[in-house]
DNA sequence: AAGAAGGACAACCGCCCGAGG
DNA sequence: TCCTCGGGCGGTTGTCCTTCT
């Protein structure tokens, strides 16, 4: 038996928001801030949305200083080398590219970097090694991830990138820590369940395809990464 | 010109975790 | 200590738009 759901869906607006759900919005965000609770939210602003729907609407794009598209070069080298540090943890790589949401970097990552990283492998491939057809291991995971529908536990890379965390209270812990780069060693090889020795046996990846990537992307691959962009209280809330 | 296919991204779903009663 | 609730996260789906045939 499954959690009570957080709102009534059948009585709720679902789909696209209108551009007058976005001005009663963040109107009422100007004025009140989330007021320390998003289930009420909508009810208290008079919009009959989710409260969980509000908050991704306000977060991903209504929010002050949000930036939409136009990725970097540079923005490109910081997920892709913490894509190879952390794995998918979206919400950390976001936190170092200011002005950026996890949804963003997810979104860019799944339909262009990966794509960007299979072609640049393939060529790489070629030019270091004429007679090879296919890119190393890791990077076919890519490619076989993209062509599939499997689960996250499924998820070749995500299996080998992505060192279990064994609480979000680590993951913050890790960025409040951090004095401004990403270490590998700060993260726990814990599978969750806490099992230590099978977070260490998932860490498959040879030290072979580690330089490759790095060398592969440039830019941070063995430097030191920029601090995370925290968003202070007062950015999130717009009180 | 029309339909199909693919890409981009907004939004939803379900789970996990911490806080507080 | 247990239970409930809300926030947050990552994965997935839906929808719109563009490009191709």
């Amino acid at each position: 038996m499954g959690r009570a759901p957080c709102c009534d869906k059948a009585n709720v607006k679902r789909g696209p928001w209108s551009p007058e759900e976005d001005v009663v919005l963040r109107s009422y965000m100007e004025k009140h801030g989330t007021g320390g609770n998003w289930i009420a939210l909508p009810q208290k602003a008079g919009l009959n949305r989710c409260g969980k729907s509000c908050r991704l609407r306000w977060l991903n794009y209504l929010r002050p200083d949000i930036k939409h598209g136009g990725f970097t070069e540079e923005e490109d080298n910081i997920i892709c080398s913490l894509y190879i540090k952390l794995g998918s943890r979206w919400s950390i790589i976001a936190s170092h590219l200011r002005g950026r949401t996890d949804n963003d970097v997810k979104n860019y990552w799944n339909t262009k970097l990966k794509k960007k990283l299979i072609t640049s492998s393939n060529n790489d491939a070629v030019k270091k090694n004429p007679s090879a057809t296919s890119p190393p291991a890791l990077l076919h995971a890519v490619a076989v991830k993209s062509e599939s529908k499997n689960s996250y536990t499924s998820d070749p890379i995500s299996k080998l990138y992505s060192p279990p965390l064994s609480s979000s209270n680590h993951l913050s812990s890790m960025i409040n820590d951090q004095e401004g780069s990403v270490s590998s060693s700060t993260v726990t090889a814990d599978d969750g369940s806490g099992s230590s020795k099978a977070g260490e046996e998932d860490m498959l990846l040879s030290e072979f395809d580690l330089g490759f990537l790095s060398e592969l992307l440039g830019g941070y691959g063995d430097e030191e990464m920029p601090p995370p962009l925290l968003w202070t209280a007062s950015e999130l809330r717009y009180s």
